[in-house]
DNA sequence: TTGTAGGCGTTATCAA
DNA sequence: TTGATAACGCCTACAA
């Protein structure tokens, strides 16, 4: 591959010139310039990025750290902070942590040695030390791991709100949410708050399940969804933490014989794209992905820019009606 | 951050010495180790990887470019890659050429600069010369680009063939095939050329549908499905080029009236995981998603190594029944 | 067994 | 306006 000297070679100049020309600074002359870029044409020379990362001690790259890029949620996700990041030329190193506390520290070192310019973490199973020290740009996905750190989510309280009125107000009167592990998503945790806020202000009865560990475990939703059936077979609304678990939710209704949205109603959380595949299509509450996912990169490129940020970002959420409901 | 001189520094030892410990090369002494371990833990040392990778001309990062992350089959896919390339010590930059040729471009451009070791390529709309003239491993999914350039595939004139062989056996006798643009993705054509040879050996009407572009479009599939069923109304079998495409099938068969499987069958292909999530649970021609990821981060790595490769790489699909058929 | 010197390709600083 | 020169942080001869 060729270099910068390769090319000052052959344009006749020194190599800082060559370097001025790409990167546009100084005074040059229009002549200067074409001879230097028609050398690099003929050499089809690329600038070597490591190299000028090094130099710059500024890599352009972004980590991202979710738990998997297979489920919908987080695939639209990335594809949105991919789309933006590279919009603003950033690259994205991607890291699947698998939920796995291990992995996931040995992403943080390894996207810290990579030099990355910052990190969005869509995952967070350690604890608050191990974010706090790490002295990069960070931005975190549903949580809210120290007054430092900014967070972007989605308005999970009203999406609880809206979402447990919504059933309410179709007639459900024995409600149950279902969603994951509680523990480790603090802020998700608070669209079960609003569902039990406004079932108790309703006088509805109301119950939640969540899974024991934060896997992503299908099989884990089926057994939550038989024991709801088996325990309380008189639900007849359910709110469940994702699209995804609102589509296992279908398939148990029709499995324990129960028709959706006649005897069971059920909204999901999310908006997703392939939940209008899924049959009856599913109400949801939407997040706004695309929304999300700039604005984690622009808060990323804020802080590398050296700005402030707010470190709360709370996104307004939808009520999206599909025939669940 | 400190570098490799802050620990030499704090160890008493010179830089050389410290990066031997750290690529454990030539002889040393547990003694000495421990003193420059030491030193590293005390500094919370992290090898700068990029001025590794500019001195070893050798950066780890393989580059991964795809239509769209968000499809379920590519996210899938990438989620395989990129935990084989973790295990083998490689990192993932991430790239959607959203089908977009320039984009597609650009992106190689970028990689290139980057100083990736290899590309992936799942997304090619360019012309082979661009591909060849790379100089770089590489590896393409579906695709055949030049004799030299390798790729891996599921096997899909097989899987044609069984999906086709299925619904005769079923009983359909009005078969449509729908699929994307065929002219971009030449081995994912073969499905179609299975799906026909079949039809005709067993005397069977048939008739195929595909998209104009290549889009990833939904609007686009339904518009085919409705004019499918305009068209030859009497249709009873489809066999839809992906999952997803099944999915749209199955919900145009809802609109019109007809019951799935007793009215039409419908076979899809890829074997993504949402698909048992719709209602009935499509059948599909499985491609072994895990087993070509980590084949084609295999091959580049081989290539990295330079090793040699086989160009050719088709692996196994397998019938998956669900309630579609 | 350890250290010195030079290079990886680029940018930044300072002169000219 | 352009060009040496010295970083950036690490690795690899070559020496000692």
């Amino acid at each position: 591959m060729p270099t910068i000297k390769d090319v000052a070679l052959k344009a006749g100049v020194s190599a800082t010139t060559v370097s001025r020309v790409l990167n546009n600074r100084g005074y040059l002359s229009e002549e200067l310039k074409k001879k230097v870029y028609s050398a690099m044409d003929e050499l089809n020379y690329r600038p070597n990025e490591l190299a000028r990362s090094l130099s710059r001690s500024r890599s352009n790259i972004i980590g991202l750290i979710i738990p998997h890029v297979s489920l919908p949620f987080f695939s639209e996700l990335t594809s949105h902070i991919e789309e933006h990041a590279y919009r603003n030329g950033y690259k994205l190193l991607l890291c699947n942590s698998q939920q796995d506390k291990h992995k996931e520290l040995e992403y943080i070192d390894m996207l810290r040695s990579s030099r990355v310019d910052g990190i969005i973490m869509g995952s967070h199973t350690l604890e608050v030390e191990s974010y706090r020290q790490m002295s990069l740009p960070l931005v975190t996905f549903d949580r809210q791991i120290s007054p430092e750190i900014p967070y972007v989510c989605s308005d999970n309280y009203a999406g609880g709100r809206l979402a447990t009125t919504l059933l309410i107000e179709k007639g459900c009167r024995k409600l149950a949410h279902i969603g994951g592990h509680p523990g480790l998503n603090i802020l998700s945790h608070r669209r079960y708050e609003a569902f039990a806020d406004t079932a108790r202000e309703h006088g509805v009865w109301h119950t939640s399940l969540h899974t024991d560990h934060n896997s992503f475990d299908a099989g884990a939703y089926e057994r939550l969804l038989r024991q709801l059936f088996r325990e309380h077979p008189e639900v007849d609304g359910i709110f469940a933490g994702s699209d995804i678990i609102a589509a296992y939710a279908l398939k148990a209704c029709r499995e324990n014989g129960r028709r959706v949205p006649q005897d069971v109603r059920i909204v999901g959380y999310d908006g997703i794209a392939v939940r209008s595949l899924f049959h009856p299509s599913i109400s949801t509450i939407r997040q706004p992905m695309e929304e999300m996912g700039r604005l984690a990169v622009d808060l990323i490129i804020k802080q590398v820019e050296g700005g402030t940020v707010s470190t709360v970002n709370i996104l307004p959420v939808e009520l999206e009606e599909g025939s669940t409901t």
